[in-house]
DNA sequence: CCATCTTTGTGCACGCGTTCACAAAGACAT
DNA sequence: ATGTCTTTGTGAACGCGTGCACAAAGATGG
C-alpha cells in the first residue's frame, strides 16, 4: 500500500542530491536579482551571502552541475542563470491548474512568483458552481466536472491543491488519472498517490507549530539556571554578521516530499 | 527510558532532534482527527500509515518524548494528543500578527488552520493607509506607525511576513527590534535576523521549481534508454553554444587528472 | 616566462537522520 | 502462574548532507 510514497531510487548516476535542487531556486533567485544589477561575475562567498547559505556548500552544490565557474574570478552571472534554469527545467513553459479557489487558491492565482518563472496559470477550477465563469487574477473559474478536459486539453502536468482537507483526495486522485504527476498539496492532509506521481506539501499550520516549540522553549530556557548565552539582549548589529541562521535549522525547507 | 539510564548530556539541551519535531504537528493531526472518531487506541504501524511515515520512524520520535506506549497494545490518543501538545507548546495561547494584507496576506487571516491549533491573530497590519481600518476576516487592519505598539500590547512573539520582497526586511527588523523572536516568511527574501530569532520561510514558487525538476527528469527519462546520459532534447532552442562537453546533462564529476 | 594572488572544485571527516532487527515488556489465554 | 502473542523502545549500522581545509587552475603583474 503506497501512502504517497514518492521514493526515489536516486537519480542512478546522474544523481543531483535532493538537497541540492532544494537549493538550485534560491541561488536562482539571487542571481536573478544580480542579473537585474547587471552584475557580471560573482564569487561564491558573495553569491552565498546573497542566497542565505555556506560558500562551501554552495560550491559543492554547483560541482554536481558541472564546472561553471572561473577559477581566481567566479561565476558568470548570465550563463548561471541559464545553467540553472535549465537544470531545473524553466527554460520550458509549465501550465498549471490551481484547484480550489478560497481564499487561498485565490491569493496563488494571483501570486506573481509563478508567471516570472516560467510556471503559467492555465486553469482555475472550483467545485462550487457559483464560481464557475467568474473571473479570479483575469481568470474565469471553471468547474470541476470539466477537470479531466481541462488537464489533457492544456497539457497540464503539475496541479495545485487548494481545496478543504475533505476533498483533496478525491481531486488528487482525479488529477492523477487525468494525466497529472507532479502536486503541491496546501490541504492539510496525507495524500495517497501511485508510484511515479511527486508530491509536496505545505502546511502553514504546520510551520507555526514548529515555531512555537522553539518560542516554547526560548521562554522555558530562561527561567532554568543556564543563562549561558542564549539571553534575549540579541545584539542588533545583525547586518555585520552575515550568513545569519536562517532558522534552527537553517535550510529545513518549509515543505517536505510526501 | 523506562529502566533507568537517562542520558546525562541531554538533560539540558532537551534533545528532541530537528526532524522529530518537524514531524510531530504531523501526528498531532493524525491523532486529532482519530480522537474525533473516538479511537482509544492506535499502534504505530496505524498511526505511521495515517501520518505518511515509516513506523520505526514514529517509534524513534517518540521515543524522544518519552515512554507513552502500552508494549502489546500501542498507544493511548487522548493521552499522546496531550503529550504532543504540550512539547509543541500548544497548550497555551499564542498571538500573531500578519504583516502585509495583500492576497496572501488575506488568505492567511482567513486560514482556520491557525485558530484550530492554538494560534490566535492578534492584529493584521498593512502600509497602505487605505487598508486601515477596512475588516479583514473580521478583524479591522491597523497602519505600520503602530507596529510597535501592536506588539507590545498583545505581548506577540511569533509574526507572519506577507509583504513584498522589497518591504520584508525592514519589517523583520521593526518586528525583532519590538520583541517578535519568531518569524514565518512567505516574502521571497532571505532575511537577516540577530542570534536568538528563530525564522522559516515558506516560498511557494521554490515549490514548484523543486516539482519542475522532478517533472523535467520524469520526461527525460521516458525517452532514454535504461541507462546512460539524458539525452538533451533541447526542448525549445535556447541551446547555447558551449555544448562540446559537459553541455546538457553529462556526466558531471569530471576526470580528476590527479 | 615566472611569481604571486585569488577563487574554484573536492577529498575527507564528522554528525544527523533513517532504517533494520530484536530484546524487553506487557496483554491475554489457559 | 506460565506460556504465547503482540507491539513497543532502542542499539547499531548505514547513508546523506555539511563544512573544513587544501591543492589545482587560472588571472594578474612584473
Amino acid at each position: 500500500m503506497a501512502t504517497g510514497r514518492t521514493h526515489r531510487p536516486a537519480t542512478r548516476s546522474r544523481g543531483i542530491p535532493e538537497a541540492t535542487v532544494a537549493r538550485l531556486p534560491l541561488y536562482l533567485r539571487a542571481l536573478t536579482a544580480l542579473s537585474e544589477r547587471s552584475v557580471p561575475t560573482v564569487s561564491s562567498e558573495e553569491l552565498a551571502a546573497a542566497a542565505g547559505v555556506n560558500s562551501a556548500k554552495l560550491r559543492k552544490d554547483f560541482s554536481y552541475l558541472g564546472s561553471y565557474g572561473t577559477r581566481g574570478v567566479g561565476y558568470d552571472v548570465e550563463y548561471l542563470v541559464y545553467q540553472i534554469s535549465r537544470e531545473l527545467g524553466l527554460t520550458q513553459d509549465w501550465p498549471v491548474v490551481i484547484v480550489g479557489i478560497g481564499n487561498l487558491g485565490a491569493a496563488l492565482a494571483n501570486y506573481g512568483g509563478f508567471a516570472s518563472r516560467g510556471f503559467r496559470v492555465a486553469a482555475l477550477i472550483d467545485a462550487d458552481p457559483a464560481m464557475a465563469g467568474k473571473p479570479v487574477a483575469g481568470i474565469p473559474v471553471q468547474h470541476t466536472d470539466d477537470l479531466e478536459k481541462i488537464i489533457k486539453d492544456n497539457g497540464v502536468s503539475i496541479g495545485v491543491i487548494a481545496t478543504p482537507a475533505g476533498a483533496a483526495q478525491q481531486v488528487c486522485d482525479r488529477l492523477v488519472a487525468a494525466g497529472v504527476t507532479s502536486i503541491l498539496n496546501f490541504a492539510p492532509t496525507v495524500l495517497s498517490v501511485p508510484d511515479g506521481v511527486d508530491v509536496r506539501k505545505v502546511d502553514l499550520s504546520i510551520e507555526l507549530q514548529i515555531l512555537a516549540f522553539h518560542e516554547q522553549r526560548k521562554a522555558g530556557e530562561e527561567t532554568a539556571a543556564g543563562d549561558g548565552a542564549l539571553t534575549a539582549a540579541a545584539p542588533r548589529g545583525a547586518a555585520a554578521d552575515h550568513s545569519a541562521d536562517q532558522g534552527p535549522d537553517g535550510d529545513v525547507p518549509a515543505v517536505m516530499p510526501a
